[in-house]
DNA sequence: TTAGGGTTAG
């Protein structure tokens, strides 16, 4: 072909060109150019941007500034295709720097190059530099359009500088382009991303024209905001309005029916995506799917789904073993990363499926596998190290925790000291405990929760002047504790209990079957262990009577669910030690399953015994 | 015949 072509024709050489780098082989590209030259046919504006992009596909920086060389010697070096080609080229192979070089010394004029830059430190996560950079250009004059506001406003989120964002929001605004389909897209994200999600809203609205990644950031936002419900009740509007989510906006809405446990709404998106063949293959999917099953409390969803996915990547086997070590099945979890290891297909383990693999050994107690598992994390986090810490305490192997956590220099870390602290706790370990408590109250005066576990443990040694003394700490302080609350979904909608509610419709049936239940253990003679617990003690000391928010929530289920059906209940704060003794033996009284979901795990009530083995 | 951009999962 080559020798058939018409020495002139440089139209022809840069089709030729064009189909080498359509098939991805850059150095196929570059060798047809160095035909070209033999034969003495020059490149023009059009061969150029290729044959850099060539340069830089192929890594090949040598012939990248060669080639940089005949653009001089041709005089097209203030070609503006070409000199974007050009700080793509340097930029990529030889960092930002040097693609800057060529920006300055061009015409300065095409707003492309210049977003290009922004765009390499934006990616490189250097967004203070990618603005330094956008503010440059607007001060010089270059014009700017949709694309680079677009990636100066993705800076701007990336840096959570809403001060920024305005700024360019602002110009935005000026110049005609706020409602430009890609801006207002960003614009949204950018306020979500900065933590404004009422802007982000507000912008949304005034959307006239709205496309599935607008849908999809508002949603997105939503839940990475923590409005899970907003997520859930826009993504109900975008189907009511007649619209096809796809796989992204899937992904996107998942997570809030996993972190709601919202079962029934996760189970509706999953017939969508069943009966609109959406993200049907696809990990991202899949894996939300999953994830959501895992946290709505249905393990055996979502261990079909995995066993089913054809092709599981890192992703997929975390969320199957955090999903057992979740439900308190530890060594399943320890077996399936084995099995992850030894899988064919080549999954390597990253930071979190480490996190995964040394949870489910914490679940299951295995000190051993736990402390192998640690060895072969290439950098561990504070997160992997609490959690092994965790492990060491919980095991009873207080000193040497203590020694590993030093030799780490994570004694100061609050992640890791709350970690050995539930290990005092499950030892009933008060001077260790009190120690560990008091060094968390030092490190965050201003979190209320580490005076509540302070005070725990001087109720615990019937202390009951310090905890008086720490509750005047906290009101004086104007701190606030969490307030416990349990929630069960049934008929579709949430029924929320606080302490002692007394507002629920049926609070009257609700407390009397309480009432029944705790005459029936204590007619069995079943014990209620006074405790070493989570909560605020004198709320505790006082609303024992009254019932704690799990068992108003689990007497409803009792009452309000066919006989048999597993009662499903999240509870918003740690369980303690008397409730879940409570739930022990409501699931052998009545007969019934109960799934206890709190914030670190789930609880199987079956037959008076519970899936975490009273380690927890 | 040529360039820069936006939404997803642990």
């Amino acid at each position: 072909m080559l020798d058939r072509i018409p020495k002139r024709d440089i139209f022809a050489w840069n089709a030729l060109i064009r189909a080498r780098l359509a098939d991805r082989k850059p150095s196929e590209a570059i060798l047809i150019y160095c035909q070209m030259l033999l034969r003495g046919v020059n490149a023009d504006n059009h061969t150029f941007p290729r044959i850099l992009n060539a340069a830089r596909l192929g890594g090949a920086f040598f012939s990248g500034r060669q080639v940089h060389g005949h653009v001089l010697k041709l005089g097209l070096g203030s070609d503006d295709f070409v000199v974007t080609a050009l700080v793509s080229m340097y930029g990529d192979l030889d960092g930002p720097c040097s693609a800057r070089k060529i920006l300055d010394g061009s015409s300065r004029r095409n707003p492309v190059s210049w977003t290009l830059l922004m765009g390499m430190y934006s990616d490189q996560e250097k967004p203070n530099l990618a603005l330094k950079v956008f503010y440059e250009m607007a001060a010089a004059g270059v014009p700017l359009d949709s694309v680079a506001l677009a990636t100066a406003l993705g800076a701007s989120g990336r840096l959570r500088s809403v001060l920024d964002g305005k700024k360019i929001h602002d110009l935005a605004r000026k110049s005609g382009l706020e409602l430009h389909p890609l801006v207002a897209n960003v614009l949204v994200k950018m306020y979500f991303d900065c933590e404004v999600p009422g802007d982000a809203r507000a912008l949304f609205d005034r959307m006239p024209a709205k496309d599935m990644v607008s849908w999809t950031t508002v949603i997105s936002g939503a839940v990475h905001t923590g409005a899970f419900n907003e997520g859930l009740k826009l993504f109900r509007e975008l189907c009511a309005e007649g619209r096809k989510p796809d796989h992204f906006t899937v992904s996107s809405v998942l997570p809030a029916c996993a972190r709601m446990s919202a079962s029934r709404h996760g189970r509706e998106i999953h017939g969508y995506t069943i009966r609109h063949g959406v993200g049907a293959g696809l990990p991202a999917v899949q894996n939300a799917l999953m994830d959501m099953f895992v946290k709505s409390g249905r393990l055996e969803s979502a261990q079909k789904i995995f066993f089913q996915m054809a092709e599981k990547d890192v992703v997929s086997w975390t969320v199957m073993i955090m999903g057992y070590s979740l439900h308190g099945r530890g060594e399943d979890g320890v077996k399936l990363f084995r099995e992850m290891e030894r899988d064919p297909a080549g999954v390597a383990p990253d930071a979190a499926a480490y996190y995964a693999v040394l949870h489910a050994c914490h679940t299951a107690c295995m000190v051993e596998q736990g402390r192998f598992f640690f060895g072969r994390i290439r950098k561990p986090g504070v997160e992997h190290v609490a959690l092994l810490a965790g492990l060491l305490a919980r095991a009873g192997k207080f000193e040497a925790a203590r020694t590993f956590v030093e030799k780490r220099r994570m004694e100061d870390r609050p992640e890791v000291l709350r970690a050995v602290l539930d290990g005092c706790r499950i030892h009933r370990n008060l001077p260790m405990g009190k120690r560990t408590a008091e060094k968390l109250a030092e490190l965050e005066p201003l979190n209320a929760e580490n005076y509540v576990l302070l005070s725990n443990i001087h109720a615990a040694g019937g202390r009951w002047g310090s905890v008086e003394g720490l509750r005047r700490t906290i009101r004086d302080m104007g701190l606030r504790t969490k307030q416990a609350c349990s929630w069960i979904e049934v008929g579709g909608k949430f029924h929320v209990f606080r302490v002692g509610d007394v507002f629920h419709p049926r609070s009257v049936r609700i407390r009397w079957e309480l009432d029944r239940m705790m005459e029936k253990m204590r007619e069995e003679g079943l014990s209620l262990d006074a405790d070493f617990s989570l909560h605020d003690v004198d709320e505790e000391r006082e609303s024992i009577p009254a019932g704690h928010s799990e068992l108003l929530a689990i007497a409803f289920g009792l009452i309000s669910t066919p006989v048999g059906a597993v009662i499903r209940v999240t509870k918003n704060l740690r369980l303690c030690r008397s409730c879940h003794a409570s739930a022990k033996h409501i699931s052998w009284l009545t007969g019934r399953d109960i799934l206890l979901k709190d914030p670190l795990r789930f609880h199987h009530f079956r037959d008076g015994e519970c899936s975490c083995r009273d380690l927890w």
